[in-house]
RNA sequence: GCCAAGAUAGCUUAGAGGCGAAGCGGUUGGCUGCAGACCAAUUACACGGGAGUUCAAAUCUCUCUCUUGGCUCCA
């Protein structure tokens, strides 16, 4: 299968280190605050990246860090008045919930940056070791003159990225030498011990020792959304292969394209900014997911309500399909019909994951489909197929019955319902359905 | 300024030299007491502008315009 890489902006048959495993890092968030659906958006592509790869038989492990100590988290703190460590626990928790509630649930292991103070303390001891860092009174930096390549993920040259900023004064040797540690001495801040006395690390280097020591030096897929490439990813590219000597740290970085609210980044000061949760209020998981994977995970997507609802309608069929062809299935999994349609699906997803192309396959599927043509078996083998498709994407097609058995109320009101129609009194029957419609339950009559 | 992605019917999304684009939506009919779902039809004459290459371009080349993003924290 091919897959895109920022790298070398283009798409390679992709390749393991290590036969059928793949080790794969995506950042994680800064926990400072609820996630919003731009982090949906990304996580909910990783999580499908990885479910495909298991489907074509890859050993995954998912790692992903996450950020608890940090800039805004402390800020957070302040403003609070509550400790930068219980905001950071607080908001992991509501996040991992979120991540649940979005049926993402492929990460093997969250890694803490505050659980791998040792590997960063190390790592940094090793840079400055090989030459590649020096100290100053307020840190440690990585000197980019010492490692020529910088740049080569972001295709930025050193030189030009210094015409159009204005240069803070510091005392490292070039502004774009970039922090290891920062020095906190005498302050509320959170500290940790180091040689080059009580501070924290700065912002890239979590990344590089957590990867380094569950994986290694090198591995097989970095990802993370599409503005962490420069610097962030740059500067890990940097760190870790000055420190293990070894290139590329890895080969595959898929970056996530960003999610725009009607037109518009999101932010908050434009005031459009949604959390998940906001969100799980007005729609299900499945419709948010579908209208995600709806897009190729490298594209921009526009969220919007229109489209969101546009998503549900869309999915909507293909659950009245699947409905149909569960009722017929009645043999074994044997199809010729099928094949041109699954393989068409398989093809698409070979192809980077191409979720929009793999979904219209799905359609030309029921487009063709003939219901009084086709036997029992082919209508096991297509619903094995979706059912294959399901799982993949993480969406259920099954059309969510609320179970009688559940709710005696509602038994109760729609044997009422059943009488008044029975006795043609429609006025009162049809204001039932449509009350209960209003209070979101889903009355229809077959 | 530099770097990147993009501009395809009302909306969303494929296509990457020639083969009626798909979904949503709209319209009409069938089924229904009605609605939904489903079925059958139908609709939209799509490719940002300009030039070039070609027998043939949405697809290749050049150019322009515009959109979004990155270059400071960011999924």
């Amino acid at each position: 299968m091919d897959v895109y890489s920022t790298l070398t902006r283009d798409k390679q048959e992709l390749e393991t280190l290590n036969d059928n495993r793949i080790n794969m890092f995506v950042c994680g968030p800064t926990v400072y605050d609820d996630a919003h659906i731009g982090h949906g958006r990304t996580y909910i592509a990783f999580d499908t990246i990885k479910r495909y790869l298991e489907h074509k038989g890859f050993a995954v492990f998912y790692l992903q860090n996450i950020t608890d100590v940090d800039d805004k988290i402390i800020k957070r703190g302040k403003e609070s008045n509550l400790s930068p460590e219980h905001i950071a626990r607080k908001y992991e928790k509501r996040y991992i919930e979120d991540m649940h509630k979005l049926n993402v649930n492929g990460v093997n292991l969250f890694a803490r940056a505050t659980d791998h103070m040792a590997e960063i303390i190390n790592q940094i001891q090793r840079l400055i070791d090989l030459g590649y860092a020096y100290e100053t009174e307020d840190g440690v930096y990585f000197e980019i003159a010492k490692f020529p390549e910088f740049g080569k993920l972001s295709n930025r040259k050193v030189e030009e990225l210094e015409t159009h900023r204005e240069i803070a004064k510091t005392n490292k040797k070039d502004h774009n030498d970039f922090a290891l540690w920062k020095k906190r001495e005498g302050t509320d801040e959170p500290i940790w011990q180091s040689p080059w006395g009580n501070g924290r690390p700065g912002w890239h280097i979590e990344d590089t020792a957590i990867t380094e020591y569950y994986f290694g030096p090198q591995y097989d897929i970095h990802g993370g959304g599409l503005d962490l490439i420069f610097p962030h990813h740059e500067a890990e590219i940097t760190q870790m292969e000055a420190v293990s000597g070894k290139a590329p740290m890895v080969k595959f970085w898929l970056h996530t394209g960003f999610l725009n609210v009607s037109g518009e980044k999101m932010s908050k000061s434009l005031n459009n900014f949604i959390t998940i949760r906001e969100l799980l209020e007005e729609v299900d998981a499945d419709t948010f997911r579908f209208f995600i994977l709806s897009t190729h995970y490298r594209s921009p997507i526009d969220f919007s309500k229109d489209n969101l609802h546009q998503a549900n309608a869309t999915l909507n069929s293909i659950r009245n399909y699947y409905k149909r062809i569960s009722e017929k299935a009645t043999g074994e999994n044997d199809s010729q019909f099928l094949k041109v349609y699954s393989d068409k699906f398989y093809n698409a997803m070979d192809d980077d994951f191409h979720t929009p192309k793999a979904i219209a396959s799905i359609f030309n599927l029921i487009k063709a489909t003939d219901f009084k043509e086709l036997s029992g078996n082919d209508f096991t083998a297509i619903k094995e197929f979706l059912d294959n498709v399901s799982d993949i994407f993480g969406i259920s097609f099954e059309i969510e019955e609320d179970n009688g058995s559940s709710d005696e109320l509602l038994d109760l009101i729609a044997d009422v319902r059943l009488e008044l129609r029975n006795q043609k009194q429609y006025d009162l029957s049809d204001k039932i359905r449509d009350n209960l419609n209003e209070l979101g339950y889903d009355v229809s009559d077959s």
